[in-house]
RNA sequence: GUUUCUAUAGUUCAGUAGGUAGAACAUCCGCUUGAUAAGCGGCAGGUCGUAAGUUCGAGUCUUGCUAGAAACACCA
């Protein structure tokens, strides 16, 4: 007889392989078919909300790894938080407007295209480029309401970005100022940041005299100083056309400066700077009679180098150095934005003399009419006639340059709009005082989020939210002619321009026809439109308003934004701001941000670099799972490394978590749970023990480590558990049970009713991760193709009394386990045994360890995998492996004695003889 | 340059209140051939980025340095 076929051993349709590559899009074809999203959110009916807000990726370029790692992570809060039994619908987004898209538009379209055929355009791009990444994250087996994501130039956003701009306005945030922008002459407009490119350039750099007029600045030196002399501060720069600007000079709180006597007068300079000044000139009899520090200069006056009526002060920056110059540094607000920011802080006049053209204005002492350029020579001349020029030369520096003309940029300070961080609303509190408070009511993950953001808060200058471009949501605001001032109906007329907008978009407000005759505002003639567009940042943090509160299925505040660590500054703190400004609170009550994606050496990955790795070409090879798996291993908390080394391990961990989980479904493969189930009394006891250690595990992985977010302990437990608790011991020992026990006794059908949970609950446990191969799973265990792992809730683990007794025990007989095996080892090594069921073993074991033992009787062997097992009581523990002397069952490969005693079936043992033809073997404990 | 971080075996990660460094995977060796392009066992791998300091004692606390990341700024 061949006794082979009366082993169970059974097939499954899981196959061992993932084939991911292939078979996940038809996975998702299935899935889209039967529109999961939005069959799960009427499951989802009810339940508790849980809202992840998306941040909107830009609408331009293929997805990357980037994207990936951000999209994943959502998803898997999103799946970890349905399983865990919230309703947590997922709405992605995108921003649309902006810069780059409209660079992109030029590029391909050239740009002397009217305003209006060019945002068509521009909306014809974004949508393409959203249909691109779209596609990308739905392949990533990203679940989201693919079918209506909301767009930042969606009709109805527009309207609501306008209108949340209004409630900015209304709360009495808004405010118009002057701002130093890079401006091109040549285009006669401000250049975005993107659009400046620096070149070299040959500038004159000059040595400049102010003399302090405040005797008093003797006062701050130690020294015998000569009273009667006069002291010249020497600044230097290489645009000497920004000295008409001019509004102080400034000096470095902790640098020592020299009072060098030159001349018959005195000058100052920065100490460490002082041969370096004095150099420019050839030999300069000096002397350097007192020094002090910066701090004590502050306040001093000074007279401009040549307009006589204008007294500036001195006053102190953190961007002085010693590095060059003269350690002064000559101030114009108005042309930079150092010298601005330092000039919003002393108060000090945004006075611009340079109009479009980049010529000087009318009524420029000096130099009215002249280009900067030209001014440059004229500048120096004059200082020379009024002797105030103390040196100059030439200097090659990088300059910045407009990337379309190729010529020099200036800075230039314009009219702009800002949404104030220091004016204190209704309430008497400040943007800034609410951002912070804010701030402090948020949870962060990782917690040095906090500290980040509330650094930059406190910290940054009032946001300038005007922008002069085409493609953006427009400032609909009337401005006084003359004035400039906002007109008074500005709120009612905004609200009147925003149904407009959400009825045809934004060209609503450029249309020529929309006047502020046509709307029927109060004195219209003395009112112009502003053609401003606003910030994108502005947005895509307004989304809060003009997605989580209009959207049905969402909320506002949200329960999580989760995005990379550069949106501190981005858009975390542009939602932060529109949300205190609009609703006195952030719009969100916990961050969570990821790192950047990096190479195995810790170095970003760049195409020059070509240590890039491309999402799509990784789920081409391996598969999505594979990408979602390394995503979630890695502690997404600083950087996430990547190399084809870290592919393959991941694979690798991908494989052991397929085989376990097709080794259950195989053994369950003729296992009925409603007809096939045993009681949890009377289960065998390590079943039992192995059910106490999945609720354990499945406690952990859970509640602790998917609740606070720490996927990468999640699946360190995970495949730890797999391997060793599994693999390692309760699925190895148990294949003696699984295979050679009759089909349908009680010792199988026990063990097959705790593989049948582990199933369950591990399926439902990878899903959030390996959102393929958990349903892969779930469809068989439930021998349903429609149902998914999303429509259920974490598996209910059976609670098993006397669980610490249990544990106790089995936790003692595990741990015999590792001196017997490595015991087996050794004999293996000699050359002794092959199979460790060649092995006969004596443990000798101290008194508890013997009851122990002795208790489980004639099941021992099978925990420890030998053929026989005698227990000796003795004062310390100790393990010999003899080899076995008797026959080899044929059936169940163990050696023992009654093999031959049975002449029907002379080649198996008695046990087998019970499990062929009996009814089946009794086990109580293994 | 500033701010906020990161740095533990080949790889991914643990390391809780400072007390002789852990796991998994991979490598290597062996067993098995009834999870088989699988499974099981065993050995080996680290001066915890670096240098000081505090301490009886530091991967763990302090400081400097180096390398890397993000954001910001700058070249007057």
């Amino acid at each position: 007889m061949d006794y082979k076929n009366t082993v169970n051993l059974l097939e499954t349709e899981f196959p061992m392989r993932g084939d991911l590559a292939k078979r996940e899009p038809l996975m998702l074809d299935k899935w889209y078919k039967e529109d999961r999203y939005n069959k799960l959110r009427k499951k989802c009916k009810g339940r508790k909300k849980f809202i992840l807000h998306d941040g909107p990726p830009y609408a331009n370029g293929d997805i990357h790894l980037g994207h990936a790692v951000n999209k994943v992570l959502k998803d898997i809060v999103v799946r970890s938080k349905t399983i865990a039994g919230f309703d947590a619908p997922y709405v992605p987004g995108w921003d649309c407007h902006g810069l780059p898209i409209e660079h992109k538009v030029e590029k391909d379209h050239g740009k002397n295209i009217p305003a209006k055929e060019f945002r068509e355009k521009c909306r014809k791009y974004a949508k393409e480029q959203v249909e691109i990444q779209k596609k990308g994250f739905k392949r990533l087996g990203i679940l989201g309401d693919w079918e209506n994501p909301y767009l930042t130039m969606d009709y109805k956003v527009e309207a609501d970005t306008v209108r949340a701009l209004g409630e900015i306005y209304k709360n009495g945030y808004l405010q118009s100022g002057k701002k130093p922008v890079h401006w091109c002459i040549e285009c006669g407009s401000a250049l975005a940041e993107a659009e400046v490119e620096y070149q070299d350039k040959v500038s004159p750099a000059i040595f400049v005299k102010f003399k302090i007029v405040d005797k008093n600045i003797f006062k701050a030196f130690n020294g015998s100083i000569d009273n009667n002399l006069d002291v010249y501060a020497i600044i230097w720069t290489t645009t000497p056309w920004t000295l008409p600007a001019n509004q102080a000079i400034c000096v470095g709180h902790d640098i020592q400066y020299a009072l060098v006597k030159a001349h018959n007068s005195y000058l100052l300079i920065a100490k460490d700077l002082v041969e370096s000044v004095i150099n420019q000139k050839e030999n300069v009899d000096h002397e350097i009679v007192a020094i002090t520090e910066g701090g004590k200069l502050e306040g001093f006056k000074s007279q401009h180098p040549f307009y006589t009526d204008r007294i500036v002060p001195i006053i102190l920056g953190e961007h002085v150095t010693t590095d060059t110059g003269t350690g002064i540094v000559h101030t114009a607000p108005a042309h930079g934005i150092e010298d601005y920011q330092v000039g919003l802080k002393y108060k000090l006049e945004i006075h611009n003399p340079v109009g479009d053209d980049g010529s000087f204005i009318s009524n420029t002492p000096l130099f009215a009419g002249l280009k900067v350029w030209a001014a440059n020579a004229k500048v120096i001349e004059t200082l020379d006639e009024k002797q105030a020029l103390w040196s100059q030369s030439k200097l090659n520096h990088s300059y910045p340059h407009c990337w379309r003309h190729k010529t020099p940029l200036i800075f230039r300070a314009t009219s702009q709009w800002f949404i104030s961080m220091d004016v204190a609303n209704h309430a008497g509190k400040t943007l800034r005082k609410q951002a912070l408070e804010s701030i402090d009511k948020t949870g962060f993950s990782p917690s040095w989020g906090r500290a980040r953001l509330e650094a930059m808060i406190k910290n940054r200058p009032d946001w300038c939210v005007s922008r002069q471009r085409n493609w953006g949501t427009p400032m609909t605001f009337f401005v006084h002619r003359e004035t400039g001032e906002l007109h008074p109906d500005s709120y009612t007329i905004l609200e009147q321009v925003a149904q407009k907008i959400e009825n045809s978009g934004i060209d609503a407000w450029f249309d020529p026809e929309l006047t502020g005759e046509s709307l029927h505002i109060k004195d219209a003639v003395n009112y112009r439109k502003l053609t401003d567009t606003i910030d994108v940042w502005f947005d895509s943090g307004a989304t809060h308003f003009s997605v989580l509160k209009r959207r049905e299925e969402l909320l506002s505040p949200a329960d999580l934004y989760l995005e990379g660590s550069d949106q501190h500054r981005g858009w975390f703190q542009s939602s932060l701001l529109t949300g205190c400004a609009i609703n006195g609170r952030a719009p969100y009550n916990h961050l969570l941000t990821h790192g950047f994606t990096v190479d195995e050496n810790g170095h970003k990955m760049s195409k020059s670099k070509g240590n890039g790795i491309e999402p799509i070409e990784i789920m081409n090879q391996y598969g999505a799972d594979i990408l979602r798996l390394w995503v979630a291993s890695s502690d997404y908390s600083g950087e996430l490394s990547l190399s084809n080394e870290i592919l393959k391990r991941t694979a690798d961990n991908y494989r052991r978590i397929r085989n376990t989980l097709r080794f259950l479904l195989a053994n369950l493969a003729d296992f009925n749970f409603a007809n096939d189930e045993v009681k949890l009394d009377d289960l065998v006891e390590v079943d039992k023990y192995a059910l106490i250690r999945l609720h354990s595990v499945q406690d952990k992985v859970v509640n602790k480590l998917y609740a606070s977010f720490q996927f990468h302990l999640a699946i360190q437990e995970l495949v730890n558990y797999c391997s060793e608790d599994l693999g390692g011991f309760y699925l190895d020992i148990l294949k003696d049970r699984l295979y050679t026990s009759k089909a349908d006794c009680h010792a199988r059908r026990s063990c097959q009713t705790v593989l049948y949970h582990l199933t369950k609950s591990l399926a439902l446990m990878f899903s959030p991760i390996l959102c393929f191969t958990a349903d892969e799973v779930w469809e068989t265990i439930q021998n349903d193709k429609s149902d998914s792992t999303l429509y259920h809730t974490y598996h209910q683990v059976p609670v098993i009394h006397d669980s610490e007794m249990l544990q106790y025990k089995w936790g003692q007989i595990e741990e015999l386990r590792v001196i017997i095996l490595k015991e087996l080892e050794n004999k293996r090594v000699e050359g002794v045994i092959g199979s460790s069921l060649q092995a006969d073993l004596v443990i000798k074991a101290e008194e508890q360890l013997f009851e122990i033992l002795s208790a489980l009787g004639n099941d021992l062997k099978f925990v420890y995998m030998v053929s026989s097992v005698v227990i000796e009581k003795a004062t310390t523990t100790d393990v010999t492996v003899i080899p076995s002397s008797n026959l080899k069952c044929e059936r169940c490969w163990h050696y023992s004695d009654t093999v031959g005693s049975n002449h029907e079936h002379n080649t198996i043992c008695n046990r087998c003889v019970e499990n062929v033809v009996g009814n089946g073997e009794i086990r109580q404990f293994a």
